[in-house]
DNA sequence: ACCCACACTCTCTTTTTGGTAAGTATAAAT
DNA sequence: ATTTATACTTACCAAAAAGAGAGTGTGGGT
C-alpha cells in the first residue's frame, strides 16, 4: 500500500501512458470546471433544455459563458444542440451518452462533495485557528 | 426517466437543499481544477512526498502554484502538512484520509476519461467538419 | 409602424490567474 | 569566506478569463 498500487488497483487500465496521460489531463481540465458540471447536473435532471432555461436554472451564469460552455460542450461530444429553424430562435440541448457518462462520474465527486462538507468546514475552522495562533506568537 | 430522478437515484442523498448545493459547488471548483487533481494523483501513487519531489513529480507547475495549490489543499483538509526543523528545510506532505476519499472519487472521472478518450476526439473532428462545412457554404 | 421574443454575437473593461525572478534563512561542506 | 541545499515569499508583469452591455435578425402581434 506504499507505492501506486491504489490508482492501478482502482484504475485497472493500461499502465501510465503518458501520452495518454496527457490528454486525460486536458479533457479533465477542459471538462472539470464549474459551469460544465452544473450544467451537466442541470441537463441530468431535465434532459431535454432550451438557451434560456439553461440561463435560468443555472444561477449567476452569463449569456456569453453560457454560449461559451455550451460549445465547448457540444464540440467535445457531451452535448447535442438541435436548431429549429423558426422565429423567434429555439434551441434545444441535450445530454449524449458521453456526457451521461461524465455525469455519473462526476457523481462519486458531488457525493464525496456531499459527504465530506462538514469535514471540509472543520479543517477550514481549524486551519484559520492555526494561523491566527501563529500570527499572535510570531 | 425523465425528471431528475437519475441525479437523485445516484445521490441518494437529501432533496436539493440549495445551501448545501452552493456549499457543494464551491468546493468542488476549489477542487477540480488541474494541479489540485494532478497532485492528488501524485500523493496517491506515493504517499509521502516532499516539496521538491512534488515539484519535480508535477512536470511544468510553477513554485507559486505549487505552494499555493498545497496551501489551499492543506486548508481544505486535504493534505497533512509536516515540518521538520532542520536546515535545509524538510517538509513532507501526505493525503488526509478526506483527500484519499476525494482521490477515489475523482478516479470514477479518470476512468470515464481514459475510457472516452476516442470518443471525445472523434466528437472534435467531427464538429471541426461541420464547422468547415458552415463556413465553405455560408 | 413598432415592439417583442429568443438566442445569440461583439466590443470594451475589469478581474483573476499564473509565470519569472529575486530574496530569505541557516547549517554544513569546501 | 563562499557556496550549496531547501522550501518557501514577495514584487512585478503579461496573459487569459469573465462580466457588462449593446447590437442583430425576423416573423408575428398590436
Amino acid at each position: 500500500m506504499t507505492d501506486g498500487s491504489l490508482r492501478q488497483e482502482l484504475l485497472g487500465l493500461q499502465a501510465n501512458n503518458p501520452a495518454v496521460d496527457r490528454l486525460v489531463e486536458e479533457i479533465i481540465g477542459r471538462v472539470a470546471d464549474k459551469w460544465t458540471m452544473l450544467l451537466i447536473e442541470i441537463l441530468t435532471e431535465q434532459e431535454c433544455c432550451r438557451f434560456g432555461e439553461l440561463a435560468r436554472a443555472c444561477t449567476g451564469i452569463s449569456q456569453k459563458m453560457l454560449t461559451q460552455t455550451l460549445r465547448a460542450m457540444e464540440r467535445d461530444g457531451l452535448v447535442t444542440r438541435k436548431v429549429y429553424a423558426v422565429v423567434p430562435p429555439k434551441v434545444e440541448y441535450r445530454l449524449t451518452d458521453l456526457g451521461l457518462g461524465l455525469s455519473k462520474a462526476f457523481c462519486g465527486v458531488w457525493l464525496w462533495a456531499e459527504g465530506n462538507l462538514e469535514m471540509i468546514e472543520q479543517a477550514r475552522r481549524s486551519y484559520a485557528e492555526r494561523q491566527a495562533a501563529e500570527g499572535t506568537s510570531a
